[in-house]
RNA sequence: GGGCUUGUGGCGGAAUCGGCAGACGCAGCGGACUUAAAAUCCGCGUCCCCAUUGCGGGGAGUGUGGGUUCGAAUCCCACCGAGCCCA
């Protein structure tokens, strides 16, 4: 044993507490954790090995610390980057805080605090928990979006994406088609007349106005200016997200009334991507649930832009009046995945607030107008006495349509609501005029914001129809026997002249051809993907590199003027208002020497949004490669390091991708939880695609494996009046459960402070060491399941660790077992067998299982007076990965000073894991009967010989006829007899 | 309403390709050691029936009901329950 170990006899929380201090203080002192780049001091060991990135989710840091819940995908990932380190992989793992976002403001409002001290402070105590941990982070890779440094670079990629456009036609480095190119290219291309100005625009480039040209870029930039409808709330003073407004349209904190007003924000043309958002899914190694949730978030659908020529007297304004030739024409633009369905549709609905609804809404009610279309009754709850103009009946309606949220507006249970606007439209296959409605279940966001009305092949229309006693035309045959319901299947179809008889899928293709032929319409794709909204009212986010000048027309700083930091505040506190028209006045508004900014003598205002939480997170993992770097965002040749990822797991010595050598994918393997299946991913994705087509970073797509880790959850519990109580002050007796003697309910759902139920790392530690609890929870159950926390299941995995200490340490006497003696050939059978084992479960991220194998083999050395050296030092290596303080203190008293880290994974070798005699089952009509013992690899005629030969199986094919027989080699025997 | 995931002992889970269901652990029961206890070690451990002095033997069984197959926790159909996403 080597001199300074103190003799430990037992494996205790005292002695484990007293190990992990001892090897967290010797790896910070060694720096063991950090992986340099090629060319750094250090990289000489990594020479030649193969990369590895291994990342988690960019974690927010909380105030209220972690419980155990939180940490169970970073051990996961821990346990795989030393597995990979270990298999001879140069791997990059790092950790940093995503720490801008509302808590902090929060609680600056409340406790004028400065959100960048209870930050700092909040990532001070994550990083503790976590280092406490043992985990393997590389503490010079370390970020937080928060700092100067590194949102100086957010800034500058926002500035890339604003001065680019998306060319459709190019071709990316990717060679698919579609590419994010210089907004300059396209300036030279409208100047040299190589591309055309845009509908509308007559003259050349040069004729155009200043104004003209402007507002032509700004239809092109990726990120760009625009009136959108949010979520205002004049009480909290901020714009908010569609989850923080609840069912009733109130805010969810405060329960403040919250208005669907347009304001001027920043946009985000992620639309421009869709195509290749939803094509690069497919070869990407995530699970298929969420690249379902992906593709169903984008919703590309293929269907047809079909003009309906309507009455208005020539009131549609210009801009809305381009016919598919190029003519002005009279017309309601929809879009319908159905154009098949045309000939039944009956009538027309509008969305509220589309352009075209002043224009259309006529003068006084025709003869006849139903009283229901008129408005009366026909607004769910609301009562709404009849109108008297369809005027007054749109204005009532709007009205009552403004006060709903979205979220009402498409909940589909409720009664359809709507009102006739008084005006006709043409069926342009029937020929014969149509009623127009506006109703709420049409959204303004999704296609043209207009539908044609086919009640026959649509739920929502067939309801619609039925309230407001419309007529209903089938168009498909549904089978015999269908009810009085709208038919959505496929059928051939009737009533539709020249499709009749066509089944969907060709009565599409005919209408589309018979549209185009017409100049009615046009075949297209539809995406519900929208263009994402990318200001803040906020204090607690990124400045916009953005000034205006004194006509309010938008410039972009120039890169040297970068960053732009975050001016000191004293009252982080919103201007609040009980006036729904108040304008928005962000907190930036305070900050009166920041508000504006001389340049060259000219004074500008600068831009008083911020960026929302999701800007850091959609960079942060390049950052991690090269964080330190003052000059550029990441150096492209330490980028293409870590990020091409050649297929076969060869060394990438490329210098660009090329997609039959390398993965979509830069980072080897991405953990974190589903919830951010959609915005998240969906937004680094795009990010990172604007910097691919740029030739900013080298792969085009960010995470080439994803994996979701599932929940730790937890029991909790509620007394007779429905409050909480403390989980851990409740016993169990006979299956019921008590609290200070009281009957308590038990329900499960996760872990928190709200429900009482929260646990903390740092009472695990306490009572078993980071170790034991690294350990449980891997062994809990697969990694992607959400499994219950049992504090009392615990105890397994710290015995497991109490009995390795006891096969190297005897428990009476602290004497060393370990011995240089050969191992029995049943153990190294044993050996080989656990290292195949746990080798191909480490692989794939089956930790359970690889630990079941380590308990079975550790069982199978209980009881060895001495333990030989070649098993001790295999078992160290194999649980190093998973408790890697403890074994590292048994590897130093085994007498090595090497790095255990860095020590290679053991081998299974082959010759090891075959046995001379299996056991086979032996089973008569599927049913088993016995086993018998066979040689390895025995044919059919032996095993069936062998088998006769058995008592047991003899007596029971007595005076039985051997139909069949069915043979597994290795595995079973059954004769089908009778 | 649609889509996806999921359902195995008292509990967490295992069975990786259709081939011995319940590995491993928790809780429980029995035994050894001990004056005793803790700790440790060994054994038992789905349900029902038969046998029981002892060894044992048979049947059912992976949410429910059907199907495919020599053989189904695993594949197919329908239903029930749970979770997630979309509406």
């Amino acid at each position: 044993m080597n001199a300074g170990t103190a003799a430990i006899a037992r494996y205790d929380a005292a002695s484990a507490n007293a190990i992990e201090t001892k090897w967290q203080q010797r790896w910070e002192e060694r720096g063991s954790f950090i992986t340099p780049n090629p060319g750094q001091p250090g990289f000489e060991r990594f020479q030649g090995r193969a990369k590895q990135y291994i990342l988690d989710m960019f974690p927010y840091p909380s105030g209220v610390g972690l419980h155990v819940g939180h940490p169970l995908g970073y051990i996961a990932t821990d346990i795989y980057a030393r597995y990979l380190r270990a298999k001879g992989f140069c791997v990059l793992h790092a950790m940093g805080y995503d720490a801008f976002g509302l808590p902090a403001e929060q609680f600056a409002v409340e406790h004028g605090v400065h959100p960048r001290i209870t930050t700092e402070r909040n990532i001070a105590t994550m990083r503790a928990q976590l280092r406490r941990l043992g985990l393997a982070h590389d503490p010079t890779r370390s970020v937080s979006t928060t700092d100067v440094a590194f949102y100086r670079w957010t800034q500058w990629i926002f500035l890339q994406i604003y001065h680019s456009w998306y060319d459709a036609e190019a071709t990316n480095p990717a060679g698919t088609k579609g590419r994010a190119r210089p907004i300059a290219e396209l300036v030279r291309e409208f100047e040299s007349g190589r591309r055309a100005l845009p509908a509308g625009h007559a003259g050349t480039w040069s004729q155009l106005s200043e104004e003209e040209r402007r507002a032509i870029l700004d239809d092109h930039r990726l990120a760009y200016l625009a009136e959108v409808p949010v979520n205002w709330c004049p009480a909290l003073g901020t714009v908010l997200a569609n989850e923080e407004v609840t069912a009733d349209g109130r805010s969810e904190r405060g329960n403040h009334p919250v208005y669907k007003r347009p304001l001027k924000q920043w946009m985000m043309r992620i639309t421009a991507y869709a195509e290749r958002l939803l094509d690069d899914l497919d070869p990407l190694a995530w699970p298929e649930s969420t690249k379902l949730m992906q593709r169903n978030w984008i919703g590309r659908s293929e269907g047809a832009y079909i003009d309906f020529p309507a009455e208005c007297g020539g009131r549609i304004p210009r801009s809305l009046n381009v016919g598919f030739g190029g003519e002005a024409r009279s017309a309601i633009r929809v879009f319908t995945t159905r154009p098949d369905t045309l000939f039944g549709a009956t009538y027309m609905v509008l969305a509220p607030e589309h352009p075209l609804v002043d224009a259309l809404t006529a003068e006084a009610w025709s003869e006849g107008t139903p009283e229901a279309w008129k408005g009366g009754g026909a607004m769910g709850g609301t009562s709404v006495s009849p109108v008297g103009s369809p005027r007054e009946a749109v204005a009532a309606y709007r009205r009552f349509a403004e006060s709903r949220s979205e979220v009402q507006r498409q909940a589909e249970a409720k009664e359809k609501t709507g009102v006739f606007i008084g005006s006709y439209a043409i069926n342009p296959a029937t020929n014969k005029p149509i009623p127009i409605f506006i109703a709420d279940y049409v959204l303004m966001g999704y296609g043209t914001g207009a539908i044609m009305a086919v009640p026959a092949q649509d739920d929502r229309d067939w309801d619609f129809a039925k309230a407001f006693n419309l007529p209903i035309v089938r168009t498909v045959q549904p089978p015999v026997g269908f009810g009085d319901a709208p038919f959505l299947d496929d059928g051939p179809a009737i009533n539709s002249d020249f499709l009749n008889g066509l089944q969907v899928a060709d009565a599409k293709k005919r209408m589309i051809a018979w549209l185009e032929e017409h100049g009615h319409g046009v075949g297209t794709v539809n995406y519900k993907l929208r263009d994402w909204l990318f200001s803040r009212q906020r204090y607690w986010g990124e400045p916009f590199p953005i000034i205006y000048d004194e006509q309010d027309r938008p410039i972009a700083l120039p890169e040297e003027m970068l960053p732009v930091e975050l001016p000191p505040l004293d009252d982080f506190t919103p201007a609040a208002s009980d006036d729904p028209n108040a304008p928005p006045q962000p907190p930036l508004g305070r900050a009166r020497d920041w508000l504006t900014v001389q340049i060259d003598g000219r004074t500008y205002r600068r831009e008083l949004n911020t960026m929302p939480q999701w800007a850091g997170s959609c960079w942060y993992y390049l950052r991690y490669l090269d964080p330190n770097n003052n000059e550029q965002f990441v150096n492209p040749r330490v980028e293409r390091f870590w990020m091409l990822s050649a297929r076969g797991g060869a060394t990438a010595t490329a210098t660009h991708f090329n997609p039959a050598l390398h993965h979509l994918g830069g980072v080897d393997l991405y953990v974190g939880g589903v919830e951010h299946a959609v915005l998240h991913l969906l937004y680094a994705r795009f990010w990172h695609k604007v910097l691919f087509d740029l030739g900013h970073v080298s792969t085009p797509e960010p995470f080439g494996r994803l994996f979701n880790q599932g929940y730790i959850q937890a029991f909790a519990y509620t007394d007779e009046r429905g409050v909480y109580v403390p989980a851990e002050e409740v016993e169990e007796r006979d299956g019921r459960f008590y609290h200070k003697g009281k009957e308590v309910t038990r329900s499960y759902g996760k872990m928190g402070k709200s429900l009482k139920n929260a646990l903390t790392p740092d009472d695990i530690f306490a009572e078993y060491g980071c170790d034991t609890l690294r350990l449980y929870e891997m062994y809990m159950g697969p990694l992607d399941q959400s499994k219950p926390w049992n504090t009392r299941d615990i105890i397994g995995s710290h015995r497991f660790l109490q009995r390795v200490w006891r096969n190297f340490i005897d428990g009476e006497t602290g004497a060393w077992k370990v011995v240089d003696e050969p191992l029995s050939d049943d153990l190294r059978r044993n050996l080989h067998r656990a290292i195949a084992k746990v080798d191909e479960d480490m692989r794939s991220l089956r930790f359970n299982t690889a630990i079941a194998a380590l308990i079975e083999f550790n069982n199978a050395l209980v009881g060895l007076e001495r333990l030989p050296r070649e098993a001790a030092e295999a078992l160290v290596k194999m649980l190093a990965p998973l408790v890697p303080h403890l074994a590292s203190e048994l590897w130093e008293r085994l007498g090595r000073s090497s790095e255990l880290m860095y020590e290679p994974f053991p081998e299974a070798e082959a010759k090891w894991l075959v046995d001379d005699q299996v056991e086979i089952a032996v089973q008569i009509m599927g049913k088993l009967r016995g086993t018998i013992m066979v040689p390895n690899g025995a044919d059919e005629a032996t095993a069936v010989s062998i088998a006769r030969a058995s008592d047991r199986i003899a007596s029971q094919l007595e005076g039985k006829t051997i139909r069949k027989v069915v043979y597994v080699p290795n595995r079973l025997l059954n004769f089908v007899a009778n």
